[in-house]
DNA sequence: TCTGGGGTCCTAGGACCC
DNA sequence: TCTGGGGTCCTAGGACCC
């Protein structure tokens, strides 16, 4: 058994690294903000909500992720830190040039990218006494490029890439950032260190079950047998997680720009809204929004869900919860990417869930049945009317991509968007927006 | 007063068919 | 009067991720 291990080891090959960005939001502000390098920071979601992006100095003082920021901010204010809205144009951007640069270093076809800060590298190529300075490269890299700080895991599965990653992350000084685990001993010290709720796929449910089982880190996790999780630990998904943490790739490198099967635009309102008109003006914003969104990935959708949230009261001691949702759908006669097409069912679908009196804290669209949009070519047989349709649709796709903040809009949107969502402290949009550039004086 | 906004995958169970 | 068993497809909802 472990002979075969060694084996394994020894080849090397499919070996991948996961490279995360360190506090991904909080490093953005940062980039244009050299004086903020060693302070406190956070940044807040959508609407000033929650936090979710800290720090390590903001860590260490006790800060801890998704926590209201209503309740952080005598905190937030007593200990000096520096408090940003989210500004996801700036990170949309950033983010891009750390992707370029990880294609830059490995080739276009080795980079999976997962999340707006994280992607996975395919490191085949790589010689295996080369590892560990290769990793170091790619870190100093991106960060001597971008000015984004990064972390790298590296291991024979992605559920094990995560572990180091997140072990590197922890000990930054000791590490510089950089875990290799290639070799059993390595793997299972590292293991040894991580609790099973700190474990890629171990969400707070499976969390709370193992630990009933007796099984607290994810050594133990790993000594399970396949069949035991497909019966406690969620069926396939169980399987594969032990598989990966045994050493056996079972969650594969993915080709890049999959499409989408269900596309979202939803949003919190900035304070409760009652009126039907509000609701549609927000929905109609949404679906516009989707729609650019559809198109970008060249689709069109065949079903349109629209959905609010009722405000509801909590009693003060009660975890937080969403309300429940009231949604309603419609199957379109035919799969559409055009915005007007999508925009009149959804105001229908308003209508049907809106009920005169309730107060309204969230609305959404979702569109879904995505298939590749046929009439994208321009088709011969369809009305010139529809061809006319589509490249006006593009003209608003290009000038909003320019313009950014919806520069042209469906009147459906309104122009007094009562249900804006607040965003007080957002920083400058310096990536993206001329009249916003970084001034040096 | 005030708790984000996306996404994915999987499973169970109902409807339907032969 | 009797009312099986197996397959497929779809949907809602759960769990998870960042």
């Amino acid at each position: 058994m472990l002979k075969e291990l060694k084996a394994r080891y020894k080849k090397k090959k499919n070996m991948k690294a996961i490279v995360d960005c360190n506090s991904f939001y909080c490093s953005c502000e940062r980039v244009f903000r050299p004086d903020l390098a060693e302070k406190p920071v956070v940044v807040l979601s959508n609407n000033d909500g929650c936090i979710i992006s800290i720090s390590d100095e903001a860590k260490k003082l006790g800060v801890t992720m998704a926590s209201p920021y209503f309740k952080m901010k005598k905190f937030i204010a007593e200990n000096g830190i520096e408090t940003f809205s989210s500004n996801y144009n700036l990170y949309g951007d950033m983010s891009r040039r750390v992707m370029d640069t990880l294609k830059a270093i490995i080739g276009k076809e080795n980079v999976e990218v997962y999340s707006v800060d994280e992607a996975f590298l395919c490191m085949d190529e790589v010689r295996p006494e080369a590892l560990q300075s290769f990793a170091k490269h790619i870190k100093d890299t991106v960060e001597q490029w971008t000015g984004i700080k990064v972390s790298v895991g590296v291991a024979t599965t992605k559920v094990l890439s995560k572990v180091a990653n997140r072990l590197s992350k922890k000990n930054k000084i000791a590490t510089q950032g950089v875990m290799i685990l290639n070799t059993p001993e390595k793997v299972t010290d590292a293991l040894c260190k991580t609790q099973v709720s700190d474990v890629w796929g171990v969400g707070r449910k499976n969390a709370e079950k193992l630990i009933k089982f007796g099984i607290e880190d994810a050594y133990q996790l790993s000594n399970m047998n396949e069949e035991w999780a497909r019966k406690n630990l969620g069926g396939v998904v169980g399987v594969r997680l032990i598989k990966e943490l045994k050493g056996t790739p079972a969650i594969m490198m993915e080709d890049e720009l999959v499409n989408k099967k269900m596309i979202a635009s939803t949003r919190m309102f900035g304070s409760p809204v009652t009126s039907m008109q509000d609701i549609k003006e927000a929905v109609a914003t949404y679906t516009s929004r989707a729609a650019e969104k559809l198109r970008r990935q060249q689709s069109a959708a065949g079903v349109i869900t629209v959905f609010v949230v009722p405000k509801e009261e909590m009693l003060a001691h009660e975890h937080f919860r969403h309300g429940p949702t009231v949604s309603a759908h419609v199957t379109l006669p035919k799969a559409t990417s055009i915005t007007n097409d999508l925009i009149k069912p959804a105001m229908q679908l308003v209508e049907q869930i809106y009920k005169q009196g309730n107060l309204y804290k969230k609305a959404g669209v979702i569109l879904s049945a995505i298939v590749p949009d046929a009439t994208i070519q321009g088709n011969l047989f369809a009305s010139e009317a529809s061809n006319n349709k589509r490249m006006l649709m593009h003209m608003i796709d290009n000038i909003n991509f320019s313009m950014r903040d919806d520069a042209l809009k469906f009147a459906s949107s309104g122009t007094e968007r009562n249900w804006k969502m607040r965003q007080e402290l957002r920083s400058p949009r310096f990536t993206s927006r001329w009249n916003e550039l970084c001034e040096v004086k």
